[in-house]
DNA sequence: CGGGCCTCCCCT
DNA sequence: AGGGGAGGCCCG
């Protein structure tokens, strides 16, 4: 048996390696992923040239197809959300000059547009000034339905800090999902299909995520991680083994039939 | 880059 | 029902 199983095993290993690097991505900043393992970029041709960069309370991984995030990451605890609450809201909505300028969303692109630049972390979950600038880089937006993003989302954001601050911390991973034909701005920046936000709460030791159309009549639903990982061809939350669901906070009232999730 | 405006949430 | 605050727009 020597030779053969020998090599056979040295061929496991490398394949665990390289399942291992497909199921996680080298980071400069692991703080802000649980188990300090970062979401790769998807698999998909959409995730070609996307790159992590990091900023002071949250990372987004960028494609410079798109023009926008793929997700972006942070860790929320409930000491964060209450800073946050004493931090100023100061709209300066900037390109990002980290990035190469023939990569970078521009304000222009999303002006007259009729959709919003809708935060994927979002401001008010910035516990210091700093960061509260830095989650106006366009690195960090989407064009996001008007409505939307006033309403529904804006609600379920609210629904996070108030987890956070209940449950002491969460792994919070919020991004676009695009689908074949989606159209965009200028030829520049594309428009996603929906927009979803994922939740893992340590102290529940589960996760689950919101989903959200991208259009101003908005329909929402909690879906599954792996429903959410089939959708996005990434894992949100690589470091953590359970997938556990969980269940996650839903608007009281109902406004328009059917902005609620469910 | 400030200011006026809009829509919507959410608390009272 | 009302009003303050939040997310975002546009125009000087």
């Amino acid at each position: 048996m020597g030779k053969p199983s020998h090599r056979w095993l040295v061929f496991a290993i490398l394949g665990l390696i390289a399942n291992a690097s497909v199921a996680w991505c080298a980071t400069d900043c692991p703080q802000f992923y649980a188990d300090e393992k970062a979401p790769g970029p998807p698999h998909t041709s959409i995730g070609r040239g996307a790159h992590e960069l990091c900023f002071s309370f949250f990372a987004v991984m960028y494609s410079p197809e798109t023009r926008t995030p793929l997700w972006s990451a942070e860790h929320l605890t409930a000491a964060d959300v209450k800073k946050a609450a004493r931090v100023p809201r100061r709209d300066r909505y900037h390109a990002e000059d980290r990035l190469p300028e023939d990569e970078q969303a521009e304000n222009a692109d999303y002006a007259h547009s009729g959709f919003d630049r809708g935060h994927m972390s979002p401001d008010n979950d910035m516990p210091t000034k700093v960061s509260e600038q830095e989650s106006f880089s366009l690195s960090n937006m989407v064009p996001q339905a008007k409505r939307l993003n006033e309403g529904l989302w804006r609600s379920l954001e609210g629904y996070v800090r108030k987890m956070a601050t209940k449950d002491g911390e969460l792994y919070i991973v919020t991004g676009p999902v695009f689908e074949e034909g989606d159209e965009q701005l200028h030829d520049r920046v594309t428009i996603p299909s929906f927009t979803f936000k994922a939740i893992y709460d340590p102290a529940l030791g589960g996760a689950a995520a919101y989903l959200a159309t991208n259009v101003n009549a908005t329909s929402c639903k909690v879906i599954s991680i792996a429903k959410l990982r089939t959708m996005v061809g990434f894992n949100p939350f690589p470091g953590v083994s359970s997938t556990k669901s969980i269940p996650l906070p839903v608007p009281r009232r109902v406004r328009d039939q059917p902005g609620v999730c469910g």
